[in-house]
DNA sequence: CAGTGTACTTAGGATTCGGTTA
DNA sequence: TAACCGAATCCTAAGTACACTG
């Protein structure tokens, strides 16, 4: 059977070259690892360019006035538009920018600027705030104007022709330059990101293409025609050295496609789970003590949905592990912990340094090993000393085809929104069953360490619901006083105001409920990439809620190709 | 098998939007 | 009409994975 592609753009059906058989979908793209046949865009939008202070907006040193040279000034007004952020209180941050900065000044500025602590930025940090008010404060006419501009500026490099479709690109613009903000303990924050000029750029289109132009004068690095990459535009970032890419957004074809992929191979995880995990249990007693890291490691990544963890170069970003890069200091182990047994306890930095704390039971086996695996190390040192994600990674693509660590956290992600979705669903009204999918989501949030700083806001906005619930009690006891004295003939209207107000109040505290219950969980994140959508969308059509309730504009763009395949009988 | 480079997905915080309330 | 607030969107960093090389 054909599928397909449901564009959102175009309204037209995309001819997809995949197809069901039964329940597998084979893909007959990409035998030859061409991604696309045709491709052509206008190019990025080049950050602006600087545009100097104006005089009055004047930079001291050490109680001086000093007017600084453009590029020197530039950086300055970056560190300025920082000061209110803790970033700058930071002495790795401050060490970095002050050393980058003194790079781009003019000679003298480097003899005379030898001390940041003597750096009065309050002036442009001022008016740079003044600004922002500005723009606040512009009259309905004048922001009208921005947002004309801004989707000129989105229709004309917004989208491109892949393979006889418009699709919208996801990042068209090219970073602007700015300080570095790593996450975490990043040991290069503060580092100037340096503006990228065309010479910088390579673009990737078709050859029969209109190619897109340089701005004039300049020149792109390259133009290439490869068709075995999806990106458009990239570039290389200088703090890491990293390539940077522009691609299509997620309701393209080309990522949807691959979206579809990535839940089909964890529904084939979901047919030989059993098998792996009987098989890992079998290699907790190997002889070789490499396959007993590796049966321990994947329990792990199995039962507590561990990253993979690949290993990072010393030194060049925040301390972070994942599963194969733990440490012995990551974990303690109890024999006994709160009447349970063989309790380990994890504590340690995940990606984008969000801590990872958790106790948990395991098997004896799983114990023991650990306890072997630690013996004679230091803290420091690697707990599982024989395994690297590679390692890991071809023993798993030799036990399923397209098997990889990452695959079990899509595959437990999904199987736990499902069973929770089972479980949790009540033939309720419309926000207890909204409430219910929040909670199925929450679980899979929970299992993924997805967290979220307690918005600054929250203790106020828990108020502010609070209140709305108090006013709507005090309308439903007068509501109640009514019914009691009403007369005969109106106390059927009466009925039905009273109905309305132990509505409203009812979906009041629910929404009171599921906003503290998410207080520090993050749902977007497991929403967007972990949880198959064709679930999401059965228990809407079963349930009869509308699809709108549980996804936004943009995730129902994303998860077209979901909402148009998926029944209410979909199985993950 | 280590080291390097590339391409792509996943991630939380910052910023902006747009509707509501004071 | 400004202030406020939650949701949506933007931004780009930080992961995973794998090919290639020597």
């Amino acid at each position: 059977i054909l599928f397909l592609w449901p564009c959102c753009i175009c309204t037209m059906k995309i001819f997809s070259f995949s197809c069901h058989v039964l329940t597998n979908h084979i893909w007959f793209r990409a035998t030859d690892g061409s991604k696309w046949s045709f491709l052509e865009h206008k190019g990025p939008v080049m950050a602006a360019p600087y545009e100097p202070l104006p005089s009055n907006v004047r930079f001291f040193y050490d109680g001086k006035q000093m007017k600084l040279s453009p590029e020197a000034e530039e950086v300055a007004t970056f560190f300025a538009k920082m000061l209110d952020h803790e970033y700058t209180t930071k002495d790795t941050f401050r060490k970095n920018f002050f050393k980058d900065w003194r790079k781009e000044m003019a000679s003298e500025e480097k003899s005379k600027i030898t001390d940041l602590k003597k750096c009065n930025f309050n002036e442009m940090g001022e008016y740079f705030k003044a600004q922002s008010e500005a723009r606040k404060a512009m009259t309905k006419d004048d922001k009208l104007k921005i947002k004309v501009e801004n989707e000129r500026l989105l229709q004309e490099y917004g989208f491109c022709i892949m393979d006889n479709h418009k699709e919208r690109i996801a990042n068209f613009r090219i970073e602007p330059p700015g300080l570095f903000r790593g996450r975490g303990d990043h040991p290069k924050m503060g580092m100037l990101k340096r503006r990228i000029r065309p010479e910088d750029i390579i673009i990737n289109c078709s050859k029969g293409s209109k190619h897109p132009k340089p701005p004039p004068g300049t020149k792109w690095k390259e133009v290439r025609h490869d068709n075995k990459v999806t990106w458009l535009v990239s570039w290389t970032e200088n703090i890491q050295g990293a390539i940077k890419y522009i691609m299509l957004n997620p309701s393209s074809r080309i990522k949807g496609e691959k979206d579809w992929q990535k839940y089909e191979t964890a529904r084939n995880l979901k047919k030989c789970v059993e098998r792996l995990r009987n098989q890992y249990r079998e290699d907790w007693k190997s002889k070789e003590m490499r396959i007993r890291q590796r049966a321990v490691a994947l329990y792990f990544i199995d039962k507590l949905a561990l990253r993979a963890g690949n290993e990072k170069e010393e030194g060049e970003s925040a301390d972070t592990v994942g599963c194969c890069s733990l440490r012995v200091e990551h974990i303690n182990l109890y024999p006994e912990k709160d009447g349970q047994d063989f309790v380990v306890e994890f504590d340690f930095l995940g990606k984008d340094s969000i801590r990872y704390y958790n106790k948990v039971p395991v098997e004896k086996r799983v114990f023991k090993n650990l306890q072997l695996f630690m013996e004679n190390k230091q803290p420091e040192d690697d707990l599982f000393d024989r395994l690297n994600t590679s390692i890991l990674n071809k023993h798993l693509q030799e036990l399923m085809d397209g098997l990889t660590a990452k695959v079990f956290r899509t595959y437990n992600a999904s199987i736990t929104l499902q069973q929770q979705l089972k479980e949790l669903t009540t033939d309720e009204n419309l926000p207890a069953k909204i409430l219910s999918y929040n909670r199925a989501n929450r679980a899979v949030a929970i299992l993924c360490n997805h967290q979220r700083a307690q918005p600054k806001t929250f203790e106020k906005s828990m108020q502010n619901l609070q209140t709305k619930i108090d006013a709507k009690k005090d309308q439903l006891s007068d509501a109640k006083r009514d019914v009691k004295s009403a007369k005969a003939d109106l106390k059927v209207r009466r009925d039905e105001k009273f109905k309305k107000l132990e509505e409203q109040l009812m979906k009041l505290e629910v929404q009171a409920t599921d906003r503290e219950e998410n207080k520090q969980i993050a749902l977007g994140t497991s929403k967007l990439n972990y949880l198959d959508p064709r679930i999401s969308v059965a228990w809407c059509k079963k349930w009869g809620i509308p699809i709108e309730k549980i996804y936004n504009k943009t995730q129902r763009e994303k998860f077209a190709w979901a909402i148009d395949m998926a029944e209410d009988d979909y199985e993950f």
